[in-house]
RNA sequence: GGAGAGAUGGCAGAGUGGUCGAAUGCGGCGGUCUUGAAAACCGUUGACUGUCACAGGUCCGGGGGUUCGAAUCCCUCUCUCUCCGCCA
């Protein structure tokens, strides 16, 4: 949620407008809707407010009155007062209305993208940062990952449509040694970085869905668990950042560094085709994600560290890759500027998305209320920034569609310590 | 799932209708003393909103009610603790 100070600000009316075009908002007299709103706001605030101080001066005195035996001036006073009560409670609710209509309208608005953010609607207006690894040349009867899933029995998707339904897959011996071995080392590169291993709750409740802001519009994108009133979270972005809901960090406690490994669970309604097929898009899947909490002037900073710390973690999967940087229209409602990080997959000849680094600057916390007391004792929001490191089924699908040799699959050099195995075969 | 107790400031913990945004202790910050530190002593120390600044307003788990007036009384929801049951 944008602050509402922003709009206070007549000088910056023009970058709030410049920034929601730039993210494709339709409706921009939204803006200017929102600053008279406040303005008004605050008239009948000051209006209510005094008419609620006189009330609370008079119901004082009456029991100054009561002490010193003054009956009867204290019932007049009580009289007086109650007069007051319906015009009081009419201006209450005027204002209570006037506030929840700002709200509504502010919580409509997306984040305000950074400057560096490339004009454009879709992914193909996404600006390519820079690209790194090699694309292997394979053979003609190279396969995509899903007839390699089957081939070695590693991965099955039958039995997990049996079982559960589709996008709920079952990895069996070498894959599932393989899926936790990247799990374990992305863990272990990530805490040797200063990332704090957190292992959160994967279910979450209504007050920490709206603190991250998949509630209250994404709300069909997650399963819910209604006796309860508990979410299966999409991503550990949802626990790990509310960890600081309604907090104030101290200035020194700064930055807050976490890793944690967990299931996430997306419905994706209205996938469909080969978007969707075998562990390009799935309804559970693993993910080891970073949070950072920072100064506001250091989160830029901070951003450009995860992007390098996600791009040495790739290369040193040997992995070909690139860099994106999302243009207005196709970044996500929270993101000030977000890069994201595509695998290439030989055999399907497609990138496929594997990690997605974003700085939200205060846009989370404003809604969160984590706030930090700086130098000067001033409490302020911190910034907080997220990112993959990494989304295990699509990397498992390029290190399968990559690595593929007359001895079978080959893994990645890194993961030595970690397997027992060189080759699935 | 059953029975009981409880939820107050960073923490502990008083407060049962007005003088309570809230005693006291701890912690934090500033100072005196000290070569320095500790101890001791003195002072200070919640958040949100509002204002140029004051003033003012709101907040004692959430929501609703009674009353001129609610941390305090009533209703309701949520959560926590203790005991019992079940259980990896």
């Amino acid at each position: 949620m944008l602050p509402i100070n922003l709009f206070r600000n007549a000088q910056e009316r023009e970058r709030i407008i410049a920034g929601l075009k730039k993210k494709h908002v339709q409706n921009l007299d939204i803006v200017d809707e929102i600053i008279a709103l406040d303005e008004k706001k605050r008239q009948v605030q000051a209006i209510s407010e005094s008419l609620t101080a006189s009330m609370n001066q008079a119901s004082k005195s009456i029991g100054a009155l009561m002490a010193q035996g003054k009956k009867d001036e204290a019932e007049a006073a009580k009289k007086e007062v109650a007069a007051k009560k319906s015009e009081a409670a009419a201006l209450q609710q005027e204002l209570a209305s006037l506030e929840a209509e700002l709200e509504e309208k502010l919580v409509s608005l997306p984040n305000l993208p950074h400057s560096s953010v490339p004009e454009g609607k879709t992914a193909e207006d996404n600006e390519v940062v820079r690209t790194g690894g090699n694309i292997p040349e394979l053979g003609a009867e190279a396969l995509p990952h899903w007839d390699i899933c089957s081939k070695y029995d590693i991965i099955d998707f039958e039995l997990g449509n049996k079982v559960t339904g589709s996008g709920f897959p079952f990895y069996k011996g070498k894959g599932a040694r393989l899926q936790r071995a990247l799990v374990q080392y992305f863990l272990d590169y990530n805490t040797d970085a200063g990332f704090l291993e957190i292992q959160p709750p994967i279910m979450v409740n209504e007050a920490s869905a709206y603190g991250t802001g998949q509630l209250p519009d994404k709300e069909g994108q997650m399963y819910h668990a209604t006796e309860d009133n508990f979410y299966l979270i999409p991503t550990a972005e949802v626990p790990v950042t509310n960890v600081f809901r309604d907090e104030i960090v101290k200035a020194e406690q700064l930055p807050i560094k976490m890793t944690a490994y967990t299931p996430c669970f997306r419905r994706e309604a209205g996938s469909y085709g080969k978007d969707v097929r075998g562990l390009n898009r799935l309804h559970q899947f693993d993910k080891v994600e970073i949070v950072q909490f920072v100064r506001p002037e250091d989160s830029y900073n901070a951003l450009e560290e995860m992007v390098a710390h996600v791009e040495k973690l790739i290369q040193s999967l040997e992995l070909p890759y690139r860099i994106l940087r999302l243009c207005g229209g196709d970044m996500s409602f929270t993101s000030a500027l977000t890069y994201d990080f595509e695998v290439y997959s030989s055999a399907q000849q497609r990138w496929l998305e594997v990690s997605s680094v974003s700085n939200f600057e205060s846009f989370q916390t404003n809604r969160m209320k984590m706030r930090y007391r700086n130098e000067a004792g001033k409490i302020e929001l911190v910034h907080s920034l997220n990112g993959s490191s990494l989304a295990l089924p699509r990397i498992l699908a390029a290190i399968l569609e990559n690595n593929q040799t007359e001895k079978g699959i080959k893994m990645p050099a890194v993961l030595k310590n970690y397997l027992p195995f060189e080759y699935i075969d």
